[in-house]
RNA sequence: GGGCGGUUAGCUCAGCUGGUCAGAGCGCCUGCCUUACAAGCAGGAGGUCCCCGGUUCGAGCCCGGGACUGCCCACCA
């Protein structure tokens, strides 16, 4: 394997870290060293994550972003456990979106998706797909993602579409594919069917038309209200609610329907509300989903008066032709003329859009292929309910159960030309469904494909070779995690779970992780066409500020480690707003890594290798801190909670490690023992937070002598053991003095104005500083020696654990100043100790409380009034 | 119309099973280029934890009601 040596001459010469130059490099020897292909092994502990495969033709978002951070973290980890690991990647090749990109391109050059005929037409939507298709995929690389590039996989791909034929046919064998024809979502952007769940409502303001309808035998009208009039031309009854005594009577009677002539009957049906509208509703089975089913309970004709082409159809000839909102405003106007429109008035409602092409959906009756969806969701609901899948949070499943538990057909063909042609072949009045056409001449093919989250719901499985028994199948299947937004719970995930329980035997992860969606910095929803979207590669690259910004100029060139920290440590199980300072955060977490690295590098004499040996207090502190937050981060990460692993990362880095540790080994001889605990520290927290901030952590690995002893990479090293036997209170009591005292004194000087250079004569009174008053002494920049020789009387006496601080600082002290001081603490005190009074006073706490929090109370009050006698 | 979540420091957010829980980052103020780091260090100011009740010895944390806000689901013409 090739071995990139470190710059170690950077560690020296730089103060701070580059991420530009360092992980691009970093990335290529782990390409290099294969770290991310899944070794298949039947039987053996194994980890697997299959990727949200994302469009083929897509670029990198926050959401991918995210995503990939929070599947990198775990899958490194893991890693890092010893377990065999496989993240899945591939792309998807999202029908709909891409053969709509590849049209507008068609356009461009003058042509069309018609004109150049579906085989061509496919064609080209696989060069372009050999064209842009590897972006997003580099994309991932860039943010360090630790995939299985080598077996890249497509839900296009040969072995791919077999398993969808398998799966579509096994389906039709067993019933529960069958082709009808049903009332569907018409996108007429796209010219094809969508499922429900493509469909996004919004609010219109619409006219609301109240239209007479005379009755045939001449006795009256019944006035229907209606926001689409020009679909009355297919109305092929009237309904009523059986139980409004105002119409009842009228059920069984007949009306003229307008402009057409056709007798209409009027029926009773209990979906009509008495309460809403005219209290008659007009019915329409070819257009409106409620009519349908309503027309379907009564044995209506099911009549179209708009074609898929979003035209008017020759149902009425003179409308033939029109658009529907030219038929509209002609049937309004002859409706007018005829006196018939009895009221019209503004009318605010939801509307469906098609999420896809933007355009208003068009309700009609089509023929198409169905799913039936109930054998298939209850052990999908089971699976859930038993514990199979655990969805995280919580409170997810709810949702999951309820949409399975209300399912409808899934409408699975789509009017595409991109995508798994259904496998369906028809002939005269025959039809076959195979894997492959049938013999004999005269078949022609079903021109439609499949939806593609019918293929998506076999990602799990269809990429590890299914149905072949492969290795590599028995080896990772079922895989771990599903890492996801909320928004494909049901479109995705719910339908995975089905298909893998119907085919590969069993669920296909045991645990769903729903992740926040990360909206724009005012709230909104990240989005390119809103401007509020924010590019992750120029967060990590550098690059211009969009304008959601409320300050413009350029992202800094934060590195792919700051943006994985960044959204990790903002991340949530709610939805929350991008906070740049979190990346911000990251980078300085990098950087500081990479300054105690050069720290303790300058340190170290030659041939210091890792090895906890703690001579002191304060190595015993740091080890047992080390412990603690190695066993915070395993427990963080298997329970998905990223942000307080990445914030506990930083505190114990920043807090424990540089402001405090290395600052107290400052004033001692770095001799072996202590480098060896140094490196060992140093190379324990690389280790604990690789998984969060790959590149910078592995680049530092590389410098630590020895550190290529353990394993060449970082990524395939051990991750850190907390051993409970290093963990030491009496040593984090003593540290804990030391940091409350060294506070205290500097805290003086800050507010007395003692300049930051000068050493003052002091004296130490206090109980538990055996050892560590040296480093009180250095730290505090206090001389106790020069105190202890001193006969001056203390000019300021600072309370501090365990006893008081005498400073003996002559002319430095503003004696106003410091009675001002003294003062304000008495008070601060007194306050607590009322505080505790109140409380132990309280006869019920010391009845009712455990008794170690009274103990505690008592204790705590003894220390206050000490402290104000001291003062 | 249902369901779920949120409302904590100027901003973005943490606060586990109720008892040092009033926190972090950024911003702000003061002082420091202290030989790892000025992308830094030290110190500091700043909050009626949305409102009203209740449970409890004790409540951001539990219960009830309300206000505001976000998301999801749903066929009201």
């Amino acid at each position: 394997m090739r071995r990139t040596l470190a710059p170690v001459s950077d560690l020296q010469s730089k103060t701070r870290y580059e991420p530009a130059d360092a992980e691009p490099r970093i990335m290529e020897r782990w390409l290099d060293a294969g770290i991310g292909a899944g070794e298949a092994a039947p039987g053996e502990p194994a980890y697997a994550i299959a990727i949200p495969p994302p469009n083929v033709t897509g670029a990198l978002h926050m959401g991918h972003a995210l995503n990939g951070s929070i599947q990198d973290v775990l899958i490194r980890y893991h890693r890092m456990l010893g377990e065999r690991t496989e993240w899945i990647l591939g792309t998807d090749h999202a029908g709909i979106a891409t053969q709509t990109q590849v049209e507008k391109r068609l356009v461009t050059e003058g042509t069309s998706r018609e004109a150049i005929g579906r085989e061509a037409f496919v064609e080209r939507v696989w060069d372009w797909r050999g064209e842009f298709g590897g972006t997003i995929i580099g994309q991932f690389k860039r943010l360090g993602a630790s995939a299985d590039y080598d077996r890249e996989r497509f839900t296009l791909d040969a072995d791919y579409h077999q398993a969808v034929l398998k799966v579509f046919v096994d389906l039709f064998d067993q019933g529960l594919i069958y082709r009808d024809n049903y009332m569907v979502n018409w996108d007429p952007g796209s010219r094809s069917a969508i499922s429900d769940l493509e469909v996004e409502d919004r609010e219109v303001t619409d006219t609301l038309y109240s239209i007479a309808y005379p009755l045939a035998d001449g006795s009256g009208e019944i006035v229907v209200a209606t926001v689409r009039p020009e679909t009355m031309l297919a109305d092929t009854a009237v309904a009523v609610n059986p139980s409004d005594e105002r119409f009842a009577h009228l059920i069984g009677q007949t009306v003229i329907l307008p402009l057409v002539g056709r007798e209409l009957p009027v029926i009773g049906d209990d979906y009509v509300k008495t309460d809403f509208g005219t209290g008659c509703l007009k019915i329409t089975p070819g257009h409106d989903p409620n009519d349908f089913e309503i027309g379907r309970r009564h044995g209506l004709d099911e009549l179209s008066a708009i074609g898929e082409d979003g035209l008017m159809t020759g149902l009425v000839p003179e409308y033939a032709g029109l658009t529907v909102a030219q038929a509209q405003e002609r049937v309004v106007a002859a409706l007018r003329d005829q006196g018939l429109i009895r009221a019209a008035e503004p009318y605010l409602h939801t509307v469906p859009f098609s999420h896809r092409s933007g355009e208003r959906i068009e309700p009609l009756i089509s023929l198409q292929w169905f799913m039936a969806m109930d054998e298939l969701a209850a052990p999908a609901i089971a699976a859930v309910r038993d514990g199979r899948v655990r969805i995280h949070p919580e409170s997810q499943s709810r949702r999951y159960i309820d949409w399975l538990e209300n399912i409808r057909p899934w409408c699975i063909s789509r009017q595409l030309w991109w995508g798994h042609r259904i496998p369906v072949w028809y002939r005269d009045g025959e039809t076959y469904v195979g894997l492959q056409a049938p013999d004999g001449a005269g078949w022609e093919q079903d021109p439609d494909v499949l939806d593609t989250w019918f293929s998506s719901a076999l990602w799990p499985f269809a990429t590890l070779g299914w149905p072949d028994e492969t290795p590599m199948l028995r080896t990772f299947y079922p895989t771990a995690v599903l890492s996801t937004a909320r928004d494909i719970l049901f479109l995705w995930v719910a339908r995975m779970v089905m298909m893998g329980l119907r085919f590969a035997g069993d669920v296909p992860f045991r645990d769903v992780y729903v992740h926040s969606v990360i909206q724009a910095p005012d709230g909104r929803r990240m989005s390119k066409s809103l401007g509020t979207g924010i590019d992750p590669l120029e967060l990590i690259a550098g690059g211009p500020r969009p304008p959601v910004f409320a300050e413009g100029g350029d992202f800094p060139a934060y590195g792919a480690d700051a943006v994985r920290f960044g959204l990790l440590a903002m991340s949530s199980s709610q939805d929350v707003r991008f906070s740049e300072e979190k990346v911000h955060q990251g980078r300085a977490l990098a950087n500081k890594l990479f300054n105690a690295t050069r720290f303790v590098l300058s340190r170290v004499p030659e041939g210091a290798r890792p090895d906890p040996r703690p001579q002191t207090v304060e190595d015993r502190w740091i080890l047992s801190r080390l412990q603690q937050v190695v066993g915070d981060a395993r427990r963080r990460i298997d329970a998905f909670e990223f942000a307080p692993l990445a914030l506990g990362l930083y505190d114990f880095v920043y807090g424990d490690l540089c402001d405090w540790y290395l600052e107290l080994v400052k004033g001692r001889e770095f001799d072996d023992d202590l480098s060896a605990t140094l490196l060992y520290v140093l190379r324990e927290t690389l280790a604990l937070a690789h998984p969060v901030i790959p590149f910078v952590t592995e680049e530092l690995w590389a410098a630590l002598p020895g550190g290529g002893d353990a394993a060449p990479l970082l990524a395939t090293a051990a991750y850190p053991v907390a051993d409970r036997a290093r963990r030491d209170p009496d040593a984090e009591a003593r540290i804990a003095d030391v940091i409350a005292t060294v506070t205290a004194v500097r805290a003086w000087r800050n507010e007395a104005g003692v300049r930051p250079g000068l050493v003052l004569p002091a004296r130490l009174l206090a109980d538990g500083y055996g050892q560590t008053a040296s480093l009180v002494a250095r730290i505090a920049r206090i001389d106790l020696e020069a105190g202890a020789a001193g006969a001056q009387d203390a000019a300021v006496v600072l309370p501090v654990p365990g006893g008081t601080v005498e400073l003996l600082a002559g002319d430095a002290v503003d004696p106003e100043e410091q009675a001002r001081k003294r003062e304000a603490r008495r008070a601060e005190l007194q306050a607590e100790i009322a505080r505790a009074e109140g409380k132990l006073a309280n006869a019920g706490f010391i009845a009712k409380a455990p008794p170690e929090l009274v103990a505690a109370e008592r204790d705590k009050l003894d220390r206050l009034h000490a402290d104000l006698a001291a003062l």
